[in-house]
DNA sequence: TTATTCAATGAACATCGTTCAAACCAAAAG
DNA sequence: CTTTTGGTTTGAACGATGTTCATTGAATAA
């Protein structure tokens, strides 16, 4: 009985994040309600809070999906052209990067979004997946300029990365401005260009 | 009466933008409640609605104000220094910005969660805010390369803005890493400084 | 003084996440 | 086969939330 059990909490489980992933790709993760969930995946309210002990949870579980596809996105558009040199790569990273976001704004957002309550923790794997992408940019960074120690690469990974989130993000706050998708680009490339004058 | 009630109306719309604005600098835009308003500023829940017709609007208003501060500071910051070289001026500006948003984070971060139904457009005065925000920038901007275009300097402009932003906005992201100030410091020096370098 | 007008009031409403006593089910025990 | 038992599933109920609107009340006009 217990495995049953086990394997029927695992169905809901991968049902449940199915079905809000859907629906924050769709309306966006302010949209989700325990109600049009549980009546989507057929079961009652409280069936769902034996999978997730807090709605955040669920979101997190999303973000997880999200993150992963989003670190996949990046490294094989990179790795298509590992022989270019440094600056190509930055560049063909932070546009699958841009890409990405542009194709599902949504979940893409609800990366950002996630509810902060005192218990819930950073998950493991979140820094972890982070520390992994940040591995992937100092790459290119490293033989940009061999000279920098680790602290200093570490430095510019993170402002790199920093400077091309934010470019993604307020460009595509369509409240602020709406900036067209080749103006972006245009902007990434300005950027990475003068990273990479900065940093020789 | 039309005069005295006008001028009631005024005065619970200043007060009620005072406590909002003071319950957002402590505990962040997400903590509003029109009950605890209404308590506080001594007035019926239903007479807050007739200021603001929703709430958002009250936290439009909030950014207002914070918007108009975060302008001053700019601007302040970098007259005092009106004499220096194109890139110790956008150093001096975006340090400002930082030391901005480090010194209120809940006000600051309230800017960008503005609760976007459907109806409510965004106001002029934030459009036009921003644009003379970006004014500012421009000016070092075009002197650091007087042979781009005005198009040109906008997107600069933008890619700048927008990079500066994502530091700060990444670096005071408590959950994901909490970069202490001076490496924050450091990333916007290098980042400008390879900006400049790059459009010389 | 009386009538009129419009703002202020706060109980009521709809909707949200979350809880928990009761119903239910499947396996073990009698 | 019937009964007991342990755990899960259920959905009505709870406490908060933003928003509304019939009622109240006070100030001006007649």
């Amino acid at each position: 009985m217990a495995r049953d059990t086990k394997k029927r909490r695992a169905e809901l489980r991968e049902r449940l994040i199915d079905i809000a992933e859907a629906q924050i790709r769709e309306e966006g993760s302010a949209s989700l309600r325990v109600r049009a969930l549980a009546e989507k995946a057929g079961c009652a309210v409280g069936a769902i809070y034996n999978v997730f002990s807090e709605m955040p949870g669920l979101q997190l579980a999303v973000n997880g999906r999200t993150f992963a596809r989003l670190g996949q996105r990046v490294t094989t558009a990179v790795s298509s052209r590992a022989e270019a040199p440094p600056v190509e790569r930055l560049i063909v990273m932070a546009e699958a990067y841009l890409k990405f976001a542009a194709d599902d704004p949504n979940l893409w957002r609800a990366l950002f979004e996630v509810e902060m309550t005192a218990d819930s923790e950073v998950p493991d794997w979140y820094l972890k997946d982070l520390s992994q992408l940040f591995a992937i940019i100092a790459g290119p960074l490293s033989e940009l300029d061999p000279s920098a120690g680790p602290d200093e690469i570490d430095l510019r990974t993170r402002a790199l990365f920093s400077s091309v989130h934010g470019i993604v993000f307020l460009g595509l706050e369509r409240r602020i401005s709406g900036v067209p998708m080749h103006r972006m680009e245009a902007m990434i490339e300005y950027l990475l260009r003068s990273f990479a004058k900065g940093s020789e």
